[in-house]
DNA sequence: CCTACCGATCGGTAGG
DNA sequence: CCTACCGATCGGTAGG
């Protein structure tokens, strides 16, 4: 154990890598306790289930992290920067606010409701608060930077009179009308999402 | 036993009184659930707490109603009932169409972030998803006609100009934009909410 | 509604 | 990463 608590603290303080980055066991952990916190939500998650899920004992997977909320730090990290990437991408393209605008919300909805990054996402949304602010530090600044970048753009949509309202709180309508999408979208492909995504473009711009 | 088991079923089953015309033990717990409910989740909350929160003993909640989850039911059904009921109150109204509108938004948004009634949307809108489908056909027959409420209301601005869309997924939207502010919206009295409502009518209608 | 309790399960650890 | 385990806590119950 000497040995193995070495190695387990140094992989849960290590400057956390991208999940495709990591070794294959800890980013199946990861992925898993994603997958499990959305479907049945963290408290009620084992770590039971988890090491279950990927073939592990129970103990094992306090190999790779140290407790169940480094785990779940791990997801919602992975969550944020995954939707923070996919949108900056977006952003940062020089075309006319309102082709760039709607590609944002299809990117932030790809991330929302796609396979791939919809786990994390729905414990970034709803399971960040069984974490402690200090905890939250990095996943906090990456969400303000996430928060300005949406900030900027319905400013300049303000400025060609193709939105009503720049403010916070109008972004904050708009990230509810995406983000509650969770609830209620049945996947049938990513043709869906990007339906979505125009159509919620339509009912904000004018 | 005999006696006590008897009476706790009967408790657990009956016709499901509204809140104030409870009696006052088991109001006490379905209040007490829910504050804990929104503020620490349904699984993380244990009856120990409930208990403690209403000066009881542990074992002592379980006269009132046969399972945790009878508990949860019984705070989610006081949620929707409650928001329904504000908001039908509006409905019913025959001013135009702009202005019954935003008196819903009020109403749904007073209980959303309203002291009396947070606690039992919140669980609504967060803690439903513990509950099977057969516990939550009351509810989701009341959340039907809910819904069918509102839709009336954007069909009818729709007809007058008033919104874009008028389709179950614009509802959707709209539905999110509001739902959302439980995540952020901070209470500094409810002159704040009815601002808030205001400021959605502009956001969304044109 | 309390006392006293039960079996099951939980997150986590020692030692390899 | 497994085996074997621990103390704590959980939802729930018998009996009054």
């Amino acid at each position: 154990m000497a040995t193995a608590k070495g190695k387990a603290k140094s992989a849960a303080v290590a400057p956390a890598p991208t999940i495709s980055e990591e070794g294959n066991r800890r980013g199946d952990i990861v992925r898993a306790a994603g997958r499990l916190f959305r479907e049945k939500g963290y408290s009620a998650t084992t770590i039971r289930d988890i090491a279950g899920a990927v073939g592990m004992r129970s103990g094992s997977p306090f190999y790779h992290f140290k407790t169940k909320h480094d785990m779940l730090l791990a997801v919602v990290l992975e969550g944020i920067r995954d939707i923070h990437a996919a949108v900056e991408v977006e952003a940062r393209k020089d075309s006319p606010p309102r082709a760039r605008f709607e590609a944002m919300l299809r990117a932030h909805l790809r991330q929302l409701l796609g396979e791939e990054g919809r786990d994390f996402a729905a414990a970034l949304l709803h399971e960040s608060r069984h974490l402690e602010a200090a905890e939250l530090a990095e996943i906090t600044a990456l969400k303000d930077r996430y928060e300005a970048m949406w900030q900027a753009l319905l400013k300049e949509l303000k400025k060609t009179g193709e939105i009503a309202d720049d403010s916070r709180t109008a972004r904050l309508f708009l990230m509810g009308a995406m983000n509650w999408t969770v609830q209620w979208y049945r996947p049938e492909g990513p043709k869906g999402i990007d339906a979505l995504a125009k159509q919620l473009a339509a009912f904000v711009l004018r």
